[in-house]
DNA sequence: CTGAAAGCGCTTACAG
DNA sequence: CTGAAAGCGCTTACAG
């Protein structure tokens, strides 16, 4: 590959010439000599090394994004917005699925530093677990100090810039919504634990239900991972302990499918038997059947917005944390109550 | 953060003994000096620059993965897959969404050239249009030139070492499939025809009709994006040209739920009224209600083996390509053909 | 407006 | 076993 050096010998001017021409500095050079440079980089097919750039620079347009797990249809929307505000700004993404272990992430995050990403932005919940916090924290602080930009997208331990999703809000406006369709006896199904947005919707679920004035029962509650096959076995667990429930709330869409597809497997009809909510709405939401009542995250939005607080970062801004409601879609999934 | 010479210069020894113990090169180190030089470096919390270790050593373990979307579970899936075997080896990949779009795709590989990525992999089919072909190859040639790893996951128009995937002899199959359940009259949902993934599977299901004895008709074939909208595009137009049509195959998943949906709208059942096939077998195929019948492509694994793939070409071998039989797996939306 | 030179942080023959 | 030095391909004060 044509190097610098070499469209500089062909130009017949100086490296510092042809930097200044192809990097688009601002530094005054005439014109004849500009189109000799740029004749010359067409002729021997230049193309500039960004590791050379970055070395110098110390700015490499690349951010890194670490997400549990970029297969989750979740993830994926978020990174797409995410690459798209990135690309339009000539940023690249590092994916990086963590599958919430800690080690997984925090080896991510050393390798991102290795390589001076100039942004970091944590897309998934954090995980609690106080070590990793704590290292987790020394890292992204050290990151900081030398001008890299952090931004999370999800409730996190590390104090940064970025979108504070109602998590709490949202899953207790849902519940809301069921209580006014008369369901009195709502089964909750959680996701990890150990992950913090799924610690907030379950306190907006048990929030909502004594605000309501009824006592939280933790035979409605059931715990799995945010997947279909989690959903699927944390609802036959509730259907073994509370088989009177008239409603279900999954904490992400991906459990919801696997409630829905258990529910149809017992030939229960949902809504008319138990209706089901779920939380994120993905794309897939709308289109299974019955399309899924949810609380909706803006998925893509997100992600963009992620961009570009980065780069509000990158620019010596501090952008303060923006609060994001999420609000309730309602599609067929959700009904009246049965009498019972 | 600190550099080589930092450590070099705690632990009293030169940059290139650093460099040695630091690296894991294989030229011999004194076991106590190798001790001072980890401990220096422990105490600086020193990170290699990976962009100086690229620069000098034209190797910098990322891989890029041009796909059409991230956001369809076929390329998050798949891209898990490249992420996970990329991961265990210590590189990184950049995703690369193209929306099928010959310039975005050809900006994407030139960015991926002045990074000087180790691989690309080009995940989905190639785009039909000569000039981005030429174009492409072009590059890629110059890029393998160099000893860049070029590797495919879908029908493409450059030779490269990769995955063939048996498009049309999958798309054959399922319409047998179909055929042996007593559909006469099978609608086709085509995705975007200068997609050449697309083109096969629609030539395996003519291929498959026409060795039954029956004429392929125009009446049954409609095209869209491969995405739920487009499907439900798709099917409305079959709807109205061949209201007789018992059976319908999609030529992806994706596709396939926007039909369903459709006809669930309609109060059309599945299967009983009509019978509908997708392609792909996304994780959601299992969940949707029924669960789909569909052609499997086993998107993890093939993620997978692109990027060992790339290894094996990087490491100097000539990896022949891989032929990947797609198999039918039944589920409960299709069944025999409505008596007429 | 142009160029010579230093320097970014590494690796790797080469010499000892 | 260790180190001095050249070099990877850029950018950017500094001097003219």
């Amino acid at each position: 590959v044509a190097s610098l050096g070499d469209v500089a010998h062909r130009a017949q001017v100086s490296v510092a010439t042809v930097s200044r021409v192809l990097s688009g500095s601002s530094h005054p050079v005439r014109n004849v000599t500009r189109e000799r440079v740029l004749q010359a980089a067409t002729e021997l097919d230049f193309r500039p090394n960004a590791l050379a750039k970055g070395l110098v620079t110390t700015r490499t347009n690349i951010i890194g994004a670490i997400v549990h797990d970029i297969s989750d249809p979740y993830f994926a929307e978020m990174v797409r917005g995410l690459e798209d505000a990135a690309n339009a700004t000539g940023y690249q993404v590092f994916v990086c699925s963590s599958d919430r272990d800690p080690d997984r992430e925090l080896t991510y995050v050393r390798t991102l530093l290795s390589y001076r990403v100039d942004a970091i932005v944590l897309a998934g919940g954090v995980i609690e677990d106080r070590s990793y916090q704590r290292e987790l924290s020394r890292l992204l602080a050290g990151f900081e100090e030398e001008g890299g930009a952090v931004v999370t997208l999800a409730p996190h331990s590390h104090r940064a810039s970025g979108v504070i999703l109602e998590n709490r809000e949202g899953a207790a406006s849902m519940t809301h919504h069921l209580l006014a369709l008369g369901h009195r006896r709502i089964g909750f199904v959680a996701g990890p634990p150990q992950i913090r947005s799924s610690r907030l919707r379950l306190a907006g679920y048990r929030q909502a239900l004594e605000a309501f004035g009824l006592t939280y029962d933790e035979q409605l509650l059931a715990t799995g991972w945010f997947t279909p096959s989690g959903g699927a076995a944390a609802v036959c667990e509730l259907l073994d302990r509370a088989p009177d429930l008239t409603a279900i709330l999954a904490s992400s869409d991906a459990m919801a499918f696997g409630v829905l597809k258990e529910l149809a497997d017992r030939g229960i009809a949902v809504p008319e038997d138990i209706s089901v909510a779920g939380f994120d709405d993905v794309q897939m939401a709308a289109y299974v059947q019955p399309p899924l009542t949810t609380v909706r995250i803006p998925t893509y939005a997100l992600g963009n917005a992620g961009a570009e607080i980065a780069f509000e970062i990158l620019a010596g801004g501090n952008p303060r944390p923006r609060r994001l409601p999420l609000p309730i879609v309602e599609r067929a999934s959700t009904g009246p109550a049965k009498a019972s």
